[in-house]
DNA sequence: GTATATGCAAAGGTTTTGCACAGCC
DNA sequence: GGCTGTGCAAAACCTTTGCATATAC
């Protein structure tokens, strides 16, 4: 599918680092890199035991923070928790509406310009991907106003 | 120590929906109403308990969600979990360095420019309060470049 | 007196940790 | 074979819930 290729190259930055890979830990990135979006420690263990069922909760939440401190993986923060996705689509901030639940995201030539806001304003070079911005939609603006 | 008159203002808009004022509800407002700034739930129970001994971690939960339901208290979201504020004080943004935790905000008048541009962009409404903005302080910029 | 709030205890959920064993390199 | 990763079980948190009792109004 293509992303055979970028397992590879994931499974070889683990070795770099003399990390070996287990089954596991294949399922896991699997899992992971075929999800554009973003899930939680929760949904990946449902998933991945589907692969490989048998593996434990603890072995999901190590191997996260593993390929979290790798680089491969980044955590942001959502309505219900903790949230993880590919690092390379963190470059989005995530919109979500408080009223329906509805994502929506800027892209990263649209969060440059609030960057620079925050930052001529404290010298604060904000993250605005790890933390979700509340709000509400398009949508329920309207049913609310009308 | 002038809390006190803003105390009763809450403690008559709990009566007049029918609800009850006691002991460990003065205590918890008080205890929130002292701070300025934001605290867990678990801070409130623990500081709580130092003026009521016994008081339940229950009550607190309860009480933090019946406050919130009347409008006296919003909750935002940091690294560590929710926390916890007077409604009054939710018009700034939490602005929180990854690297040193420091807390900055920004204020009202520095929001709306933000607002402008999440809205320009696809008609939603941002609550920029809602969630902290993670990033790096001028402090931390420093050393790192430096 | 009655409806509401509290305490208690238990349960539910998420995440972490210690340890013996299994398995990758 | 040695070191790392896993499973298991338990614990540590955090938060919610059901129920009997206490209490504010």
């Amino acid at each position: 599918v293509g992303s055979s290729v970028v397992i590879d190259d994931i499974l070889d930055s683990l070795r770099r680092r003399g990390l070996r890979m287990t089954p596991q830990r294949r399922a896991i990135v699997t899992e992971i890199l075929e999800l554009h979006g973003h899930i939680s420690a929760g949904e990946v263990a449902e998933r991945v035991q589907k692969r490989i069922p048998g593996v434990n909760a603890s072995t999901v939440y190590r191997t996260l923070a593993l390929l979290e401190d790798v680089g491969v993986l980044s955590h942001a923060h959502f309505e219900r928790g903790v949230e993880y996705h590919r690092s390379e689509d963190a470059s989005h901030v995530h919109l979500v509406c408080a009223h329906c639940g509805a994502h929506d995201s800027l892209t990263t030539a649209e969060i440059k310009p609030l960057e620079r806001l925050v930052r001529k304003h404290h010298g604060f070079l904000p993250d605005l991907t790890h933390f979700a911005i509340s709000g509400t939609c398009r949508n329920c603006q309207t049913r609310a106003g009308g």
